[in-house]
DNA sequence: TTGTACGCGTTATCAC
DNA sequence: GTGATAACGCGTACAA
């Protein structure tokens, strides 16, 4: 594990450590041709290989990112961070993956370790907690893209879906299919995307003269909405068409269904917010929205390296249309 | 974006920066409590954070590893490269995951520059094909843990499950439900848990006095599966069990089912070698071999920082055995 | 074209 | 208890 250093290369050559630096640079008008050949010989003889922390500490930058999501769990996050890293390795720029854990304490510490290891720039999911570190970092100048959820009145760039829009569709789709008696399940509304999934929801019920049926609406933790589900299903009048708010709670809802042998679009038309691995080949094929994961991914890696660059880059809301795929688990009352 | 250095703080404080060294490593033995508190105070006034990258010029750590899977769109993966980070997190170290995309070339590279980042230590999913490089690393002393796969006969510590024993127990299940006629779907067999699946399959027909019948073998690319899927079950007779070699072949039979109407177990037993997101509550629930991947990862990791921090560690084998779960896909004849 | 000297922010080693 | 000073490995003026 000796480590070959610059020094010992140019010992080796027979020339400065600086003309082994401007040779690593590219930087060949400034050399003979010969101290070229020997430094390359140097070079392949004692298998040197740069240093990138001693350069990174002289460049003020480590050619790499940080993405801190809120939890690996859900496949968007995954697709999303997989856009990300590949756009950056285009770019010759490495990007290290965090799992906040939806936990606001896990979020600022990794936010402030990424910052000490002076990752030039961070794509971030905020669980919305920590808003004064937001606004330190954003002030400070540091380049910053938040993904997927609003947080706070800052001033960055910020890549989400619509979800209000896309939430309208899939009830309006439900509505058009001869379906009253709509719900919707999702997780606790301590996140922006739940809350205005919820909101396109009502919104279309509303526009639609369906009369809101709280018991129609779930937003709970995920070990509640099973006991949630199991009263639901349990009223007189119980749903016959569902949107899932996510990927996790699509779990349970599998979970209830597989208890009740329910089955969709039998039992009820279904359909789930969000990317699932297995959607179009499961049988039944899952109807879904459809989140464009990589594209969005794509655009926040670009925004943020534009900002790393010193480029000018619009702190604004850049929003996505979602795709409503209808397959097999959304039908006809 | 004006970083603030140790330089700035024991200004403020009116030190020098080797008192505020001593400081930030928590060796208050040497200075004064007023000292002390000086500095404490300088430090919040400026919002000074030490610089990690700094730090490990210095130190010749980066407290980073780095993990190279060999395609993160195997379930498998993440929840190993999971399992390494969560370890990883309550020891204060930060995994790096790099997607060598089954690429040697990409591989090579990722390796590569990892350890011009300086980071710790590598584990690796190894495409078996840069054995050079694996030896010149280990050669070196250079801390590495090789993960799933076999390659080359090198000496460092290597994870691997009882593939051979596993795909032998499923080929066993299915014969004792009255199977004979049992077939085997994988990708091509370049690395070793391929093989070794096969060959589990391969040991158990032949101890149990079943003909191995060449076309219900497959080992294709994936881009091929469908059309030998499609001969394969065009034969007379069909196979009436399929051991499917991993997730992703997994997800091209599910395909050709879609395509045909085909039912599991309806129309044959299916086991599916490896840990699938749905395979508990889709309908019908899907019969796999589990593998230990969170045990796998947190051993990897376990045996990684061992050798980091000098401590000895066998270069051995670590075989985890796996487990057969039986659920609704694998029925009897 | 090549070499020298210094800076980057931190830590370790000795003096004081 | 505290403070100079020298590494660490590389980049870069600037001098030769």
């Amino acid at each position: 594990m000796e480590r070959v250093t610059m020094a010992d290369v140019a010992k080796e050559a027979g020339v400065s450590k600086s003309t082994v630096s401007q040779f690593l640079n590219k930087r060949f008008e400034y050399m003979g041709e010969d101290t070229r050949k020997r430094i390359q010989e140097a070079i392949a003889l004692l298998g040197y290989q740069p240093n990138y922390v001693a350069r990174s500490l002289k460049q003020k930058r480590t050619s790499m990112i940080g993405i801190i999501v809120a939890n690996i769990m859900h496949r968007f996050s995954t697709e999303v961070s997989h856009a990300i890293e590949e756009y950056c390795y285009g770019e010759d720029i490495q990007a290290i993956v965090c799992n906040a854990d939806d936990d606001p304490a896990k979020e600022k510490k990794y936010i402030e370790m990424l910052m000490a290891k002076q990752v030039d720039g961070l794509i971030i999911f905020p669980t919305a907690q920590n808003i004064e570190l937001y606004d330190h970092m954003i002030k400070a100048g540091y380049p910053v893209v938040f993904m997927d959820r609003k947080a706070g009145d800052l001033n960055l760039p910020r890549i989400v879906a619509d979800n209000i829009g896309s939430a309208y569709e899939a009830v309006k789709h439900f509505i058009e299919n001869g379906h009253e008696r709509i719900s919707i399940v999702t997780q606790e509304l301590t996140i922006s995307p739940r809350r205005e999934r919820l909101q396109g929801y009502k919104d279309c019920l509303n526009e639609h003269g369906i009369v809101l049926h709280e018991d129609f609406i779930i937003h709970e933790p995920i070990e509640h909405i099973q006991e949630k589900l199991e009263k639901m299903f349990s009223l007189n009048a119980p749903p016959t068409a569902v949107l899932a708010g996510n990927d996790r709670v699509f779990l349970e809802l599998l979970k209830f269904m597989k208890k009740k042998q329910f089955m969709a679009p039998r039992d009820f038309s279904l359909i789930v917010f969000d990317n699932i691995p297995f959607a179009d080949v499961a049988t039944p094929a899952v109807s879904t929205i459809s989140q464009p994961a990589a594209e969005m991914g794509k655009k926040a890696a670009e925004l943020l390296l534009k900002q790393i660059q010193k480029e000018a880059v619009e702190p604004k809301e850049y929003e996505y249309p979602c795709e409503l795929v209808v397959r097999e688990t959304s039908g006809k009352l």
